[in-house]
DNA sequence: GATGCATATACATGTTTATGCATATTGATT
DNA sequence: AATCAATATGCATAAACATGTATATGCATC
């Protein structure tokens, strides 16, 4: 299917990328100025992010307009469900229930 | 400060080694039992789990237990609250991560 | 203190990946 | 059609990374 989520979003770049289409629609060429790589650099993790389902394009005359699509956001967000017991377990039950699954030899204490 | 949350979990095995311990504390050979790579691969994997603050270790004789912590997952959070607003019309966090909880039992089919 | 079990690390290797440079493509303008 | 502007791609390279094998460390029990 998609290419890996996290491997995609795992290159600092390509977060910058998306982070400044966070902000709106962008062509190409200002996402060079404000990443400061090299075009191609930023053309190929365009690439990137379209095939991995990141961002969507469309053409206005010779320019090419790069936007966010929800999709893959939406499904890390599943991703972090398992986990998101971890900080709110004494907010609902189902926390609660993974909390008491824990197998404890002792009294579970966080240290290092 | 810490390694990049994304560079450590772009790893699918380690997302399995994640994805374990978010059943409870485990020992490492338990991991290598379910995971499927040789110990050393594990104990590797662990061991930047734990430098990127995803899980802590305790001793208990010579084994060693691993668990989640929950800063880094909730560093995570925070960063996927800027683009919720893609795909998020009214619900707020919480009612979010129940729901995605309702709706399914199981999330597993992530690493292709 | 010797032996055995659980876990960690050194080394070598094959693979992946980000990047710049050069070039190709596509669209606009004259 | 010729040229310029915007974007994409092939190639080469260097760095990063996961993995297995072999070995080391640490703990426990005899």
């Amino acid at each position: 299917m998609h290419i890996d989520s996290f491997q995609v979003l795992a290159d600092p770049t390509r977060r910058h990328v998306v982070d400044a289409l966070s902000r709106g629609e962008r062509q190409v060429n200002d996402l060079v100025a404000e990443i400061g790589i090299h075009q191609s650099g930023v053309s190929r993790h365009l690439r990137i992010l379209n095939e991995a389902g990141f961002v969507s394009v469309r053409a206005d005359g010779q320019r090419r307009l790069y936007a966010l699509k929800p999709d893959r956001f939406r499904e890390i967000d599943d991703w972090l469900a398992k986990y998101r017991s971890l900080w709110e377990a004494r907010l609902d039950r189902f926390g609660a229930a993974l909390e008491a699954r824990r197998q404890k030899p002792e009294q579970t204490k966080e240290k290092e």
